[in-house]
DNA sequence: GTTAGCATGTAAGGAGTTACATGATTTT
DNA sequence: AAAATCATGTAACTCCTTACATGCTAAC
């Protein structure tokens, strides 16, 4: 997933480690960021691979012949992704199955490069996320309909409020999909037009 | 968190491991339970640490002595919470530090197991929570201001969406802390009577 | 020229998962 | 007695975190 979202970032431009993270952030949900010790094991990873290349500014090459050992090369190394790097995340956009939508978070990667995205997979991503949020209101639906007089207090308001958290998911998840739907048949209808990249006007949502 | 749990529930009756596991399902969430891989060898540490105790209904003593090897002992096997795991038990759920509630999972596990707790913890650790979420609000506000026209539609959709379960949780826990705070006015008023277990009627929700 | 904060990296470990293997009990 | 399902367990692995170690660069 981390490996994902690193493809994805650097499909649009270079960067650094450090930069990198903060971007990371926003794309994995806005709320917590990934460690370093993470992220340079999988940029490591990545380059190994192939996938990314980077702009090491001060190449062993360059160095006096004096120099240490050198425990650890310093100095911002950029990233950039390979043609074979790009070609995976190719791959990994347009997958439609389980793994797309079944983790909250790779869901999240996979709709934060929706723009790389085909339309068509798009609506399977979102309709196989729907399926599975759907499958989880169930069962909350179920045991606290089977359950509801031994709870407390407590277990049950928790209950309630994940059950309400799922249900807006569903509905939200519904508002996506019907805009994919009439983005879909609006392009049928004027097929010689661009597809709209941008949306017509969002539903709306009143509060702030 | 998982061995909390476990802990937890086993204050409230001995039970086997497959027994655990539905009961897990539902503290730790509703939506995944947890793997039997995780789930025994936890039961397994506990055990060695002797916070639990099984009940075990096949002692080896009591085998025919040509029982082969046994690679793998089989028959229920019911786990009650020793004298120690009460003790340690209780040194959990009365931690007030953000171990207890910046952990989403946590938190859940805590909340769950209020009912054993005091009421000045339960409050202190959903006043840390309420905390925690708000400033994951705040700093997605911070995000979504500063880069909202950099933003395509579907990152967009997902910040907000984002936005509006973060903000809705934070209602929550003050609806939780409000009526937290009155039960403990009414119990200051009369003291002679028991502390309310159960709430008097929950503030209401209109929806479902 | 020293402190603060930017930037990179490693080692150890935590907390779970999947895949596998097997035995015990209930249903048909 | 075969099949389904209940029940226990291990090994290997995934994916991330914390704690640590270090160097580079700008500001004072």
């Amino acid at each position: 997933m981390l490996e994902f979202a690193i493809l994805g970032l650097l499909q649009q431009s270079p960067m650094h480690g450090y930069e990198l993270r903060k971007e990371l952030a926003a794309v994995l949900g806005g709320l917590r960021s990934i460690s370093y010790g993470s992220l340079y094991p999988a940029l490591k990873r990545l380059q190994v691979a192939g996938l990314i290349a980077s702009d090491d500014p001060t190449p062993r090459s360059l160095l006096p012949a004096d120099a240490p050992a050198l425990t650890g090369r310093r100095g911002k190394v950029v990233y950039a992704i390979t043609a074979e790097g790009k070609e995976r995340f190719a791959d990994l956009v347009s997958q439609t199955g389980p793994e797309a939508y079944d983790d909250e978070g790779r869901f999240g990667v996979h709709l934060a490069f929706f723009r790389h995205t085909a339309a068509d997979v798009r609506l399977r991503i979102l309709e196989g996320r729907r399926r599975t949020v759907e499958r989880q209101r169930d069962r909350l639906m179920d045991s606290l309909r089977r359950t509801q007089e031994k709870l407390d207090r407590y277990t049950l308001e928790l209950q309630r409020h994940g059950l309400d958290s799922v249900d807006r998911e569903v509905r939200w998840l519904t508002e996506l999909i019907d805009s994919e739907r009439d983005d879909a048949a609006r392009a049928e209808q004027s097929p010689t037009q661009t597809p709209p990249a941008q949306s017509p006007t969002p539903p709306d949502d009143g509060t702030t």
